[in-house]
DNA sequence: CTACCTGCAAACTGTTTGCAAACAA
DNA sequence: TTGTTTGCAAACAGTTTGCAGGTAG
């Protein structure tokens, strides 16, 4: 179902910002930071507020409609409507692929065979190396590199 | 080899800063927060400033000394001489378990036969719910938890 | 009408930096 | 001695909050 839908179903206003913000989310295929959503919504539209948007971001994630995720410093968020899935990102180039939902089953399983602990791997971000940077000869030892993950609520 | 030989070897003095920071660091079994760390040392000694504590921090990972992840807003320590590792922690609780360095094996390779992306997990600290408070009823759905980890230099 | 939303400005949190004084070697 | 290291205070960046005025329904 789509974010507005979700929004005035559950009583919520769809001002012309949250429009702005939902149609941002939905355009983009990949993922975006926060900055980035912001510079979008203020090149369209002069005067919107970074903490309206930040704002609307944390009612999408709570009613579901995107992902959270922390990618390094900044948070990153993506459309909630295709499903579980997860991301790498060249550290070098900043490109990035989509991985399936699967990925991690192996890890979730071994975590509670060998720790009893459960987890739950809903959006991961992954930094790596992309076979074109890692051809110029570029290597990822030394990178930092962090991937965290979020529950859809 | 130990932290402080490490320091005086690359031509790093040994403050009693630095020492204490090293011997909190080697005492924990577990991970600290960077704030964990600062009042560990400032109530051993007073007056030490969380800046220096901070500055510390930075070299001994520079020096590949410790490992330090990223868990949701803190950065974690955890020194690096039990070679690679990995935690789960309970969001419940609190409570850490240790985990084998291959437990991300499959994720790496599968990650790299299907997007050609090099990824590399050193020191991975997860979130997840211990056996013991998923006894208690709790779950997980709807917990925000993270993971991530950083290259050992 | 009137709650809900927005813009603004200011607060916040964890981390980082610049600089003069202190100190290890 | 002397260049590294420290403590202090202030900067920083991204995110969050309080509040008065604005607007969707």
């Amino acid at each position: 179902m789509s974010c507005s839908v979700t929004l005035k179903q559950k009583g919520f206003r769809l001002t012309p910002q949250r429009r702005l913000i939902v149609d941002i989310i939905h355009e983009s295929h990949g993922h975006l930071t926060a900055e980035e959503i912001i510079d979008y919504v203020q090149s369209r539209v002069e005067g919107v507020n970074k903490s309206t948007i930040y704002r609307t971001l944390e009612l999408l994630e709570e009613l579901g409609c995107v992902y959270r995720s922390r990618l390094g410093d900044h948070f990153i968020y993506h459309h909630a409507e295709e499903g579980r899935h997860h991301h790498v990102v060249c550290h070098s180039c900043g490109k990035s692929v989509d991985l399936d939902d699967d990925l991690f089953a192996p890890v979730e399983q071994a975590v509670e065979e060998r720790s009893g602990f459960h987890v739950g791997f809903t959006h991961v971000v992954m930094r790596g190396l992309c076979p074109e940077c890692r051809a110029k000869g570029l290597h990822d030892h030394g990178w930092a590199f962090g991937i965290e993950s979020l529950h859809h609520h």
